[in-house]
Order: C-alpha cells, then structure tokens, then sequence
RNA sequence: GUCCCAUUCGUCUAGUGGUCCAGGACACCGCCCUUUCACGGCGGGAACAGGGGUUCGAACCCCCUAUGGGACGCCA
C-alpha cells in the first residue's frame, strides 16, 4: 500500500460536530437522526481482562443501541513486547461472558476488517508517511539518553515536561548524518508551539489545553509500529466510529488526536471522557490494590449479570434510580448525560449484595443449579482437581474438606492459624507481601513460571522451600495440610492468589506504613 | 514541577435556581420475624469541601482556595 489515493476511506458516516462550544454540553446536539453511530471498545490484549475494559465496553455498548447503532471492538496489539494471543483470549471470553457482545471484531468479522492492529500491516507508516509529506510530521534521531537530558532540561526549568518539535531539531548537518548513518529513528507529529487548543467533550463541555503542554507525540516506533495515538485516530475513522467513549485519562492526549484528525482531514468523532474507577483510597483501579481481573470476579462465583449491573451503577443511574436492572434496561432506558463525573470507588460490598440479590430473584433452582455447574462444578474444572486429590483421599467423603478452597472466595483464617509458622511476625508479613508484588508482575501464569519465583524468594528469605510454603500453605487453602499449594496457586489464578495472599496479610494484622517503606527499599534491591 | 479533570452521608448515588432543615441503596447499629444463622420487614445515626459573589431565593450559576484524581513513555 503506497498510493495515498487507494486507502479505504468511509464515505457514508455523516457526524454532526458539536456547533455551539459556548453553549455547553445540555443545549449541544450530538447526534443526529440520520447518523449511524458507532462506538468501540478497543483493548489491549497485555495481561489479565480488566474490569475497567469492561466498564468502557458497557458504556459504549449502550451508547450505540440506544442510538440504533453498532459497537466494536477492536485489538490494539501494537505493542510487540506485552501484546499475547493468551490475554486476547481472555478478553473476548470475559466481555461475552458478561453479555457485552460486539457486531464487529476480529472473532466476527465486518466490514472494516480486520479488527486487530497487528493485522493492518503497513497502513499506518503509509498514513505516517502522508503526514511527512505535508510536514505535519517528521523523522526524529534523538536517543534515550538525549531525550532524557532535554527532559532533565526542561524539569529543571520548571516547565512541562512535554518535548516539541523545536526541543528535539537536531542541527541539519547531524540530522543529516544520522540519516546517512541509518539510525534507528520515530516518527512524530508536529504540534504547535503555543496557543490553545479547544476540545469538546460530551458530558464536560469545553476544555481548554495549552499546546505548550502537548508534546511531539511519537506516531511510529523505531520498530515500524504506530503508537496508540495514530492507530487509533486511523482506525476509528477507517472503521466510522462516530462517538468515542473512553476513560478520562486520555483527555490530556486528546488535543494530539484533534490535530491528527485535522492533518488528515478527517471528520473528528464526538469525545465522551468517563471517570476513572477508583481503588477504595481514591486512586485509579490498579491490581496492585483490588482485584481487576474479571476472570476473579467469575472464579470468585459472581453472576455475569451482577457484574454488569454493577458497572452500570458506577458512575451512572437509572432515571427511576433503581439498583436493579439488566443489560436490555440498561440499553433501553440509556441516557449519557446521566452519567456523573466524580470517579467511583469500586464497592466489593455492594457488589456482592447485588449478586445475592440475583441468585435468590433471578435463579429458580433449575437456573442456580446450570450456575453452579457453569460456575467450578463443570468437567474442565473439576479434571483439573482430581490429580490433586488422587493420592490423599480413602473415601469420597475426604474431597470436599480437602479440595473446597479450590471452590471458595477467601479462606476463613485467624491469626493464630500462623502459630506454627516459625517465622517472625516482619519477616511473615514481608514473605507475603513479597509473593504478592512478584506475582503482580509475572508475564505467564504457569506454574513453572510460579514455582521460579518462590524459588528465587526462598533463596532471598534463606529458606527451605518447605519453611518458605508454609505460611503460603495457609493462606491459600485455609489449612496447614491440604492438597500442592503451588498447583492450587496454578488453578486458582493470578488475581484469586494475590486476594488471598493479600487476606492473609490482613488477618496478620496488616503492613504498617513504615514496614511497607521498609519492604519496598529492600524489594527494589532484590530486583 | 506544569497542565487537565473532579468534589452531595464511610461507599454508590438522586438532585440541572424555590416542591431539599437534601431522597434512595450498600455498609453499620437497634427492633421484629424465626428452633440457630441467614433471608425478609421496620427503625436509627450519617453528606451538599471552605470562602466570596450573582439572585427575592443556591446543593444546583460564577470566582477563589482546599482536597482528591489524572496526564506529562518508542504503554495503551
């Protein structure tokens, strides 16, 4: 693809842009009768499904069918490094288990395939390329270390940390030697220098960014790949998306996107920036500090329809404010302007209470009983246990004692189930706590992957594997004997290990803040 | 550090200038129901961040301050 006159283009989406920025988001119409609106989830297939995708997905979800429109969704695997066919899996499984389901994708098809960036080749260096041409581009050289000093430069200056084009100018005669040289070399956008830029936004109304605040966003990695912020502006216009609804951490790159859409000359989508899910201490919705996997919230026995209606409560109400409703209310009764800014805080509490809810309105005992089955009591599952329980049974009867924490949230422990742990109470907690933090960040979980990393920690606390365990023991099967905890970390998963890693922190007593500070320094160094 | 976004009970929220000495839900507490525990029912405490405006009137509009969050990556 070298001929700018053969992209596929999308003619027949007409997008009414908001027309009156003074007037504000109540007295703006954005959409139209005759549009088609389109909406997109586009995740990042780089670790476990995160509840936050799913929060994104239902919103946009909703936006579209109540619109009489289509929802996409669409595989950004444009980072080499971190993106798996394993966690696109996931993704997909997850967003469908919870009813979010997509008219176009790279499972399903349409027609503006294919949905995964990883597969539309070199379109975007021939996008990049265009932008070149018309200098709203160009080829950087700079290095790390150079990018690093003129960071350094600017910090020390008191300035935004964004570089412009101006920073990173090399004089022509090295520009041109490193040219020459082959340097490995990115793409990035031209932005202005000053000024300011005016973004609409369909729940805030205008927002206002200094373009000194905008940096020359990288468009093409060195390794040929675009950046989320062309892909992303390529895409959603090739494939006609009307509105875009994402997370509220993307409106400081918006101003980028805006001018990207201009260079191209494109028809800008209307933006809609939702408010971030928060941990219970206010701060962004991140594994080091809740669940996020909605593989826990399945594994841990909530109901599909909770989970959804549960996101819907985040953020949004009813017009009649009930609490309970399902998929279809939600689509039917849909009203974006319902949705209130302030970032919520992920409630387990109150999800949970909604769960009950549904098993004991929603499920007759036939419905309860496909659930239980679906849930763990299924043959993929429960294959999986019967190698763990083989050798240490002499009567059926023994299984069940033996193998329920396979099919339990959190163990019931105390503090004094650690009596037999011989370990003191700092190094007990920095054990844990450790474990935690290691299986925060490992890539696969696979239990040759696990089994490393409790080896490697075992080594550092100058433990015996069989000293190391112990504590782990408990906290993941509830019991000082039971069934291979590493093989019940494997099964369990990485979010279900870490809660019950971080419930037995809690029964201990908890991480002081100044042991954390402590356990932090010496963890780093571990590194 | 710079910029952006936000701010109603502990938490999720209703509220878009008078109908709000602020309503509902979760959690918590009490009572009732009950052979236990739940479920269910009834009740209780609990919030408009602060200060200035605008207005006859402000949770709601404007400004300032404070607090919280986010962004500033060859991650998305």
């Amino acid at each position: 693809m070298n001929d700018a006159g053969r992209l596929p283009l999308v003619g027949q989406v007409r997008i009414m842009r908001p027309t009156a920025l003074a007037t504000g988001p109540d007295s703006t119409d954005w959409t139209k009768d005759d549009m088609t609106v389109r909406t997109r989830i586009a995740p990042s297939p780089t670790g476990d499904p995160h509840v936050g995708t799913a929060y994104i997905a239902l919103f946009n979800l909703c936006f579209a069918r109540q619109h009489g429109g289509q929802f996409i969704l669409r595989i950004e695997d444009t980072d080499q490094v971190r993106s798996t066919a394993e966690s696109e899996q996931m993704i997909l499984d997850s967003l469908r288990w919870l009813g979010l389901t997509w008219d176009e994708g790279p499972d399903v098809g349409g027609p503006h395939g294919p949905y995964r960036q990883s597969e539309r080749g070199d379109l975007y260096a021939e996008y990049a390329r265009q932008l070149i041409e018309a200098g709203h581009a160009f080829r950087c050289y700079r290095t790390a270390e150079e990018l690093d000093e003129l960071r350094e430069a600017r910090k020390a200056a008191g300035m935004h940390l964004a570089l412009k084009p101006a920073d990173l100018a090399l004089p022509a005669e090295e520009q041109a030697r490193r040219e020459r040289e082959g340097w490995s070399h990115v793409v990035r956008m031209k932005v202005p220098a000053s000024g300011t830029c005016v973004i609409d936004d369909m729940l805030r109304g205008p927002i206002e960014v200094d373009w000194a605040q905008v940096d020359a966003q990288i468009l093409l990695k060195s390794d040929g790949m675009p950046t989320y912020h062309l892909a992303n502006v390529v895409d959603d216009h090739l494939m006609g998306i009307t509105h875009v609804l994402r997370g509220e951490e993307w409106i400081n790159s918006a101003p980028k996107h805006q001018l990207l859409y201009e260079y191209f000359g494109w028809q800008m989508p209307v933006l809609c920036h939702m408010p971030l899910l928060r941990n219970p201490d206010k701060s962004k919705l991140s594994k080091r500090k809740n669940p996020t996997s909605i593989n826990y919230y399945r594994r841990m026995g909530y109901l599909p329809q909770a989970v959804t209606n549960y996101l819907g409560r985040m953020g949004w109400s009813m017009p009649d404010e009930r609490e309970k409703f399902s998929l279809d209310e939600m689509m039917a009764h849909f009203d974006i302007q319902r949705v209130s800014l302030g970032g919520p805080v992920f409630d387990l509490d109150k999800l949970t209470w909604l769960n009950g809810l549904y098993i004991r309105e929603d499920l007759d005992d036939a419905a309860f009983l496909r659930a239980l089955m679906e849930w763990a009591f299924n043959e993929e599952y429960v294959s999986q246990i019967l190698p763990q329980v083989r050798t240490r049974v002499e009567t059926l009867s023994q299984v069940a004692p033996l193998a329920g924490h396979f099919f339990a949230g959190l163990p019931a422990i105390e503090e004094r189930d650690f009596d037999g742990v011989k370990l003191g109470r700092e190094d007990l907690l920095k054990l844990l706590q450790f474990l935690v933090w290691r299986f925060e960040a490992v890539p696969a979980w696979h239990k040759e992957v696990l089994l490393a990393e409790v080896k490697a920690l075992a080594g550092h606390f100058q433990l015996k594997m069989k000293e190391f365990l112990a504590p782990v023991f408990i906290a993941i099967t509830g019991s000082s004997s039971s069934t291979s905890v590493m093989d019940a970390m494997a099964i369990l998963g990485s979010d279900m290990t870490r809660a019950r890693l971080r419930h037995a922190i809690e029964v201990l007593g908890g991480v002081s803040k100044k042991q954390a500070k402590r356990f932090e320094k010496e963890y780093r160094e571990l590194q």
